[in-house]
DNA sequence: CTAGGGTTAG
């Protein structure tokens, strides 16, 4: 095709004029190819040790994650100024990279350039958690001796941090919060914040109705606060009260509503919110998709989407996550569609997310084509996959893949062994799964916790081993807990140990004493062995206590719609054609041999839920 | 420097 339009070749200066414009917004550049371009012609141009173009280059690489780009920059530079340290230190700490962001702290001292102001709030964003606390008591005396309490900023980072790291951490921030001279609202935001985030809902209202002057981030923390400890009528009683309601403060009532598993007023808010942003979405989406309500969750999904807001990262997530969680393969199904047309690569957290959905809905092929595309994996892709083949009984598979993972270099964790233990329990390998549990600690570092010993019992009592499964419980260092007794008296159930059974019931009372499924699970073992009075007895206990036992249910979601089931269920529009279905297959079953008690013996999974 | 959604287990 011809061109209409003569190419008129651009002067010299207007190329000139471009170059400059798009030096000033250097910093904002986020497309790499474009960066590449800029960074050679500053460098044809020798502007490279220019202190402010050298910045805003380790800016823009550090958005694009080009880490060994900005290094080189910064390197070019033969004297760096303090600001061109920070920027290098902030860079580091954007790429999670908190050893190399205090390398470079360390480095500016050496090289003879003294910290400022700036410096410790960049640096301290990187030591934010449980196990940092020693370095910020480091960076608060570094702080105390070279005297930047002056600008405000400065503490309240060392605030922020400290409030962060656990119970000790608190401490330390109050204490800090109290010698300071100057305390801004920030100080006091942060102070509270640090305090309900711990639990501390009571000391932080105190402290918010002392503060002097309180702006909407104050109103939404202490709402937070309220939110996160399960106090609904508190939390709404301030979000009524405050001066003026900002997207947060809708977005954080209707998680807590959501989370506390009332839609209904969750879903009004919404409605009447006057700004929905992403995160308003995310939260509103996911809490249906969380509790298996699918038609409303897909269609706010739709509308989402015409609305014309691109999910983020954190949409993509916490659907998929909440997908995972009820089985919604139809949902998840849309979100990857989504991913496939909007992005060209995606994040390691997004494709976690995707293949653990695919995986907890049973799709093993897609999650495991998933694993395999990913272009880089992380120890949560390892631990996704292994559990989600393990859970559903490719126990084989899950210990090739952790074999597999080995290999590429990964150290498997606590998390890795739960998955792995798994594998052996629904694999029936009950040898390897001993072996793993009594060498997890000497081969891999991995201390067994009370998970472990959750699985490894299940795995003895499932096995028959139920001497050596008590005999386990009996010696374990840790106090077991329901999920153990628990465990334990599934076993005894599959194995008709009616003794064992009143033992670990007597157990299991103690700590929870009105538990139907306990009661139910008793009556059972008794039935089982026709100790019909025992019977009688647990379901009067039932009667009597009130406590009567959900009946469990078998979901399953088929184009769009979640259809639920529970034993003996007649009221399945289809439940005729369903009946025959199961009885063509047991049936089959029959002729090769097996007995519907002996499947459940063999594949006992819990995943079976309710039989139809 | 402070507020809402965020992947693996239980």
């Amino acid at each position: 095709m011809q061109a209409s339009v003569p190419v008129r070749a651009p002067t010299w200066v207007s190329q000139r004029r471009l170059f400059q414009q798009k030096l000033s917004e250097l910093h904002k550049c986020n497309n790499l190819n474009e960066l590449k371009q800029l960074h050679a012609l500053i460098y044809r141009s020798y502007l490279h040790q220019d202190p402010f173009l050298s910045t805003k280059l380790i800016t823009s690489y550090s958005n694009c994650r080009q880490m060994v780009s900005a290094i080189s920059v910064f390197n070019q530079v033969q004297t760096p100024n303090v600001h061109l340290y920070n920027t290098m230190i902030r860079a580091h700490v954007h790429n999670s990279q908190s050893l190399q962001a205090f390398d470079v702290f360390y480095r500016m001292q050496c090289n003879g350039v003294w910290p400022d102001n700036f410096t410790y709030p960049f640096l301290l964003k990187a030591f934010s958690g449980p196990s940092y606390i020693s370095v910020v008591r480091m960076v608060h005396a570094h702080v105390e001796k070279f005297g930047f309490y002056s600008d405000i900023f400065v503490p309240n980072a060392l605030l922020d941090s400290y409030s962060k790291c656990g119970v000790m951490g608190v401490h330390a921030a109050r204490k800090l919060f109290w010698v300071m001279e100057m305390r801004d609202t920030v100080s006091w935001n942060t102070m509270i914040g640090g305090l309900v985030k711990l639990g501390e809902v009571v000391e932080g209202r105190e402290l918010f109705d002392e503060m002097p002057e309180r702006d909407s981030v104050s109103w939404n923390t202490m709402i937070d606060g309220y939110v996160k400890g399960g106090e609904m009528d508190a939390a709404f009683e301030l979000f009524q009260r405050m001066p003026e309601r900002n997207v947060v403060s809708w977005s954080t009532m209707i998680s807590g509503y959501s989370k506390a598993g009332d839609m209904e007023t969750a879903r009004m808010l919404f409605d009447k919110m006057p700004v929905k942003n992403l995160v308003s979405w995310t939260i509103i989406i996911s809490g249906y998709a969380e509790k298996g309500i699918v038609k409303e969750a897909i269609e706010l999904y739709d509308r989402m989407e015409e609305a014309l807001l691109r999910p983020d990262d954190g949409t993509i997530i916490s659907v998929l996550a909440a997908c995972a969680e009820s089985g919604l393969l139809g949902l998840g199904e849309r979100v990857h569609v989504t991913i496939e047309r909007s992005r060209y690569t995606c994040s390691v957290h997004v494709c976690n997310a995707l293949l653990d959905m695919y995986a907890k809905c049973g799709s093993l092929n897609r999650a495991l084509s998933v694993f395999y595309r990913m272009r880089s994996r992380d120890l949560v892709s390892w631990n996704a996959i292994i559990h989600g083949l393990a859970m559903h009984g490719n126990g084989r598979e899950a210990l090739q893949l952790f074999t597999g993972m080995k290999q590429e270099g990964f150290a498997p964790d606590k998390v890795t062994f739960v998955g792995v233990l798994c594998a052996c329990t629904h694999g029936g390998f009950v040898d390897e799964g001993i072996h793993y549990f009594y060498n997890m600690e000497r081969d891999y570092g991995v201390t067994p916790e009370i998970e472990h010993y959750g699985c490894i019992i299940d795995l003895l009592g499932r096995g028959g081993r139920l001497n050596e499964a008590f005999q386990l419980v009996h010696d374990m260092p840790i106090k077991p807990n329901n999920v153990i007794w628990g465990a334990l008296l599934g076993a005894c159930r599959m194995h008709n140990a009616v003794e064992l059974a009143e033992e670990v019931l007597n157990q299991l009372v103690k700590l929870e004493p009105y538990d139907s499924g306990n009661l139910s699970m008793i009556s059972n073992i008794y039935a089982a062995a026709g100790n019909w009075d025992k019977v009688c007895d647990a379901r009067l206990k039932m009667k009597n206590t009130g406590s009567q036992k959900p009946s469990g249910a078998s979901l399953i979601e088929l184009e769009n719609e979640v259809h639920e089931f529970t034993v003996v269920d007649k009221s399945h529009p289809k439940s005729v054609r369903i009946y025959q279905m199961i009885n063509g297959l047991s049936q089959h079953l029959k002729k090769d041999g097996y007995t519907a008690d002996e499947i459940l013996k063999e594949n006992y999974s819990g995943s079976l839920g309710g039989s139809l």
